[in-house]
DNA sequence: CCCTATGTTCCCAA
DNA sequence: CTTGGGAACATAGG
């Protein structure tokens, strides 16, 4: 679900929303998501992401650490009743933050370091494009599945993915120790340009993603391929393909991309 | 019943 | 030991 720019899309609102302010109360609706210390009276200090983790810095040096993963999702409400599906909720004296997620897949980890966070480059504060050339030259699997892999790069997922290789005119097939650093340093200018412009247009809605406050991003108005699958490509009018890769929907132009 | 779904982790085989 | 692939997680919708 949220990939990048999702999470940098409500990890602004929620910067706009609960920092500085005192949580009433942290409940946990559903156990399978985490365990929780009282954060009861502290002050959120600050709301950052890497890749799409979460975390919520509090007062006292406790952190929160949130992975959304496939269907969860943020919501901010001034009343009305708990939505459907909320796992968890921090309520604060202008509103509450819900966590929903139909699937249950999504995770939080409370702790005091720095340890909830992936181990790979952050794409939007300058991508060195030698240094994943020299990292993807030993390796040997598909580069869409490199592309995926956040302890490498770390906020890409399936959609974004499938985007990044149109625009680079490179099959997702290619197995990544294959491409050139001319071919890396062509990536990494692309996946800056695509997820500043998702960023900007407040994320992709192609099935039910919504921002902090129930709005549709934008971005699904300048897919070029993903979801596309036998329809002509925008470039050159050829069938764009639908393969799978490790189970999940890859989707490519078979003619611009080599 | 079949397949699909914006993600991550774990197990297993090579 | 490393690498990569697929299942598992859980649920809804077409």
């Amino acid at each position: 679900m949220p990939e990048l720019p999702e999470v940098e899309t409500l990890c602004r609102q929620l910067r706009q929303v609960v920092v500085g302010t005192r949580i009433l109360r942290g409940l946990i609706l559903d156990e399978r998501l985490g365990k929780m210390e009282g954060l009861e009276g502290k002050r959120v200090l600050a709301v950052i992401r890497r890749g799409k983790v979460f975390q919520f810095q509090l007062e006292g040096g406790l952190s929160l650490f949130f992975q959304l993963r496939m269907t969860g999702r943020f919501h901010w409400q001034e009343g009305g009743d708990i939505p459907p599906r909320a796992r968890f909720l921090l309520s604060f004296p202008h509103g509450s933050l819900f966590l929903t997620d139909v699937r249950r897949l999504a995770t939080l980890r409370c702790s005091r370091g720095e340890d909830g966070f992936p181990r790979g480059c952050e794409p939007l504060d300058g991508l060195d494009h030698r240094r994943i050339f020299e990292i993807a030259r030993q390796r040997r699997l598909p580069v869409k599945n490199f592309l995926m892999d956040q302890k490498v790069i770390a906020g890409i997922g399936n959609i974004y993915a499938s985007e990044i290789l149109f625009r680079s005119r490179i099959s997702p097939l290619r197995r990544s120790s294959s491409l050139t650093l001319h071919e890396w340093k062509k990536i990494v200018r692309v996946t800056r340009e695509i997820l500043d412009r998702a960023v900007r247009c407040r994320g992709t809605s192609i099935s039910d993603w919504k921002d902090l406050f129930g709005r549709k991003g934008e971005y699904q108005k300048h897919l070029r391929v993903y979801g596309r699958a036998g329809k002509a490509c925008r470039r050159c009018g050829a069938a764009v393909r639908r393969g799978v890769m490790s189970g999940r929907g890859t989707f490519y132009c078979p003619v611009c991309q080599k």
